[in-house]
Order: C-alpha cells, then structure tokens, then sequence
DNA sequence: GTCTATAAGCTGATAGAC
DNA sequence: GTCTATCAGCTTATAGAC
C-alpha cells in the first residue's frame, strides 16, 4: 500500500496552481499577474508556487503550454472527402462552446498575442501556420471540387476565430451591454446557430441543420 | 505676444505622454505597466510624467477616457430611412480602417475588457449599452420594412465588433500565420471587402460595390 | 515647469525550521 | 514537502533644488 500513488498529491497541487495561475495570467499579463494572487487563488502559501515552479517565467511557461496542449487535442482531422458546410458548422460549434465553457483559456492565449506573442512567436511560426496552411489547402480542395464558391480562406478562418473567441475574451463587456450576469446555454445554442449560419450563408454554402 | 499661446508647450507634453500611455497600457495592461517605461517612451523624466498625471491610475483613466472619446466621434449618425447594405458597409469599412491604423486603442480596450472592464463597467452600461440599443432598434426597423430579411441584431453588432477589432487586437498572430512584417493598405482593402461581403450575404443582404 | 535624489512600500525569490 | 520569516531589488511617488 506504501507509495501506490506516490505522484497524487504532487500533481493535485500542479493542477491546482496551474489553474490559479491560468485566471491570474489571463486577467493581467505576465508582468502585471502577483505570485501572491496565484498563491491565495490556489490556496496555498507563495513559498510552495516557488518550489512547484521555480520562478514566474517558468510558471506563465508551463500555463501557456498546458492550454496549447489542451488546444490541440480539439484540433480534429477534416478531409476534402467531407462535406464543407458540415466541417466547417461542426468547427464553428466546437469553437463557440470552448469560448463558452473555458474562457480563461482564450483570454490567456489573446493577453499574450496582443503583448506581441513575446513567448508565442515559434509556436505561431512553427505550429499554428502550418495548421492554417493545411487547412486553407482543404478549402481550396473544396472549391476546387465544386463544393462551395470561391473564398479567401486565410481570411475565412480569421473570420471563424474572432467571431467565436470574442465570446471568451470580450465576455464582460457582452454580458453589460446584454445586461446579464453569466452566460447559459441558450444563449450559446443562439450563438452558435447565428455564427455558423451567418458565415455559411456568408460564403455561398447552405447552412445546416442540426438535429431538427 | 506674451502668452499668446499659454497652454501649446503643456498640450504638447500632455499628447506626448497619453500616447506613450496608450501604448504602454496595451502591451501591459494597468498593473504591468511600467511608470518608467512611458517616461522613457516619452522621452521625459519620469517625475515630470507625475507632475502631469500625479499617478498611475489617472494617467490611466486618462489614456481610457481619450481613446472613447476618439471612438465616439466614429458613430456616425445612421437612420432608419438608410439603405441597410450601405449602412452597414459603411460601418464595416470604418472598423476596418480604424483596426488597421490604431491598433494599440483597440489593444488598451481589449486588454481592459479581457480584465473584466474594472474601470469600463459603468461606460459599458451607460454609453455603450445604449448604443447597442439605438442600432438594434435601427436595424429592426429595416427588417420591419422589408428591407432586409429577419437576423438577431444584437449578434449582428457583435459579429461586426469581433471580425474587425480583430485585426487590431491578433495583430501580431495574423502577421505571424501571413508570414508579413506589417499591415498595407491592399490587405486592408481585401479584408474590408470580405468582412463586408461574407457578413451582408450572410444576413441575405446583396453586397454592396464600392467604387466601380 | 523641469529634473535629480530619495523615501516608502511592494514583489519575487529564498533560507531554513519543521 | 510545507510554511514562516526575511532579504534584495524594483516601482511608485514625492521632496526640493534649479
């Protein structure tokens, strides 16, 4: 029974300021986030962050690459042999319920590229390019293929992008001017189902209709 | 000839330091900027910033206070007597330019927004709200009219806020994944023209040609 | 109004007991 | 591994000479 789970607790408290670390990054920058903030977030003294991270460039670090990696796990594979309205409606969905459902996330990720990505700059170089080549390729094999008219389709996944994460990051301001407190998931099937459908329409595609 | 012009050595300071402010505060948000930093960027000493704004907060409030100030006098006036497409058009091409040519105000909104609007809430009740309001009131009238076909103005409002903010805020991802150096004006002209095509067609609305 | 020098307080990081 | 105490350096802000 000794050491059964020996790397438990280790990771719970990794989790735990990761997580504290995440919402304190996002609201104020790498420079602007206070290790006391993490710590009192995570509930645990500032010595301990220190001694599970070193130092704060190690942290924000370690933040930035635990959400890259969550990232890319939703990054699907799509073909040419699918149907463009219906991979481009399920990446649109898929874009707007993360918004919805993981904003810290995002609003990290938008903190570091309006910054000037100062510690992105490779992984947009090395991965996030190559990413919306290959899938830029896919659209253009589309309409190549005659399944949807012409488009820019750099300028498409832009538009894909900030539609859906303005939700995450430009949260506060959208729930004042729409006067509520939180967001539910109504609003977010209304979101979806007008994203999707407006920038469907938008390229010449017939939108879809789920479940109906 | 004596004091003539009493207040031009002092205006020029204080435009001098605003915007050093502004760009400051939008790489780093409030607590990451650095005092020193903007006296640097100003070319002043760091206590003469502090003769003109007697601290952090107020510069900030400042810096916020002029950039709305700035943006209002964009809306323009739009009735309902307007023809929708060009209306919005209209719009969209504004949003487009002012994204292109001020980024950094766009990036101090952003990044107060992203905090959770600490110092923007009441704006965002008290002007914003409204605004919203008038232009969803607007663009229900077209529809009532039969201008346009029916679509969720207030989701509309927000599409157009977040394809054209965009291009402010990402600037530094979009250069990245483009493989540029900076914005020119050709980019700016093609990315009008597909925000404002795909999103009027994706309202039912034909797009309007500007210039030919 | 301008600018150097410095005070007062905050922040990241670590030492060292438990 | 945990946590208190504390240091060294940084940051805001001001005092006071010019």
């Amino acid at each position: 029974m000794k050491k059964a789970e020996p790397a438990r607790p280790r990771d719970k408290h990794l989790v735990t300021i990761l997580m504290a670390a995440e919402e304190e990054f996002a609201r104020h920058g790498l420079k602007g986030a206070r290790m006391q903030a993490i710590a009192d977030r995570a509930g645990l003294p500032k010595a301990n962050v220190h001694y599970y991270f070193r130092n704060k460039n190690r942290l924000y670090l370690a933040v930035l690459n635990n959400i890259m990696t969550t990232w890319n796990d939703f990054f699907r594979g799509v073909t040419v042999e699918d149907d463009p309205a219906v991979a481009l409606d399920t990446f649109i969905r898929q874009k707007v319920r993360l918004s919805f459902q993981q904003p810290t996330a995002s609003r990290l990720f938008a903190n570091e590229i309006i910054q000037g990505a100062p510690y992105l700059s490779e992984y947009l170089r090395e991965v996030m390019r190559p990413w919306v080549d290959e899938r830029a390729r896919i659209i253009t094999g589309w309409i190549d293929a005659g399944k949807m008219p012409a488009t820019d389709p750099v300028l498409l996944i832009f538009m894909i992008w900030a539609t859906t994460q303005h939700y995450a990051d430009f949260q506060a301001q959208i729930l004042g001017i729409m006067d509520r407190d939180t967001y539910d998931e109504q609003l977010m099937e209304e979101v979806s189902e007008f994203v999707s459908a407006t920038i469907l329409t938008g390229i010449g595609l017939t939108p879809v209709r789920p479940d109906r």
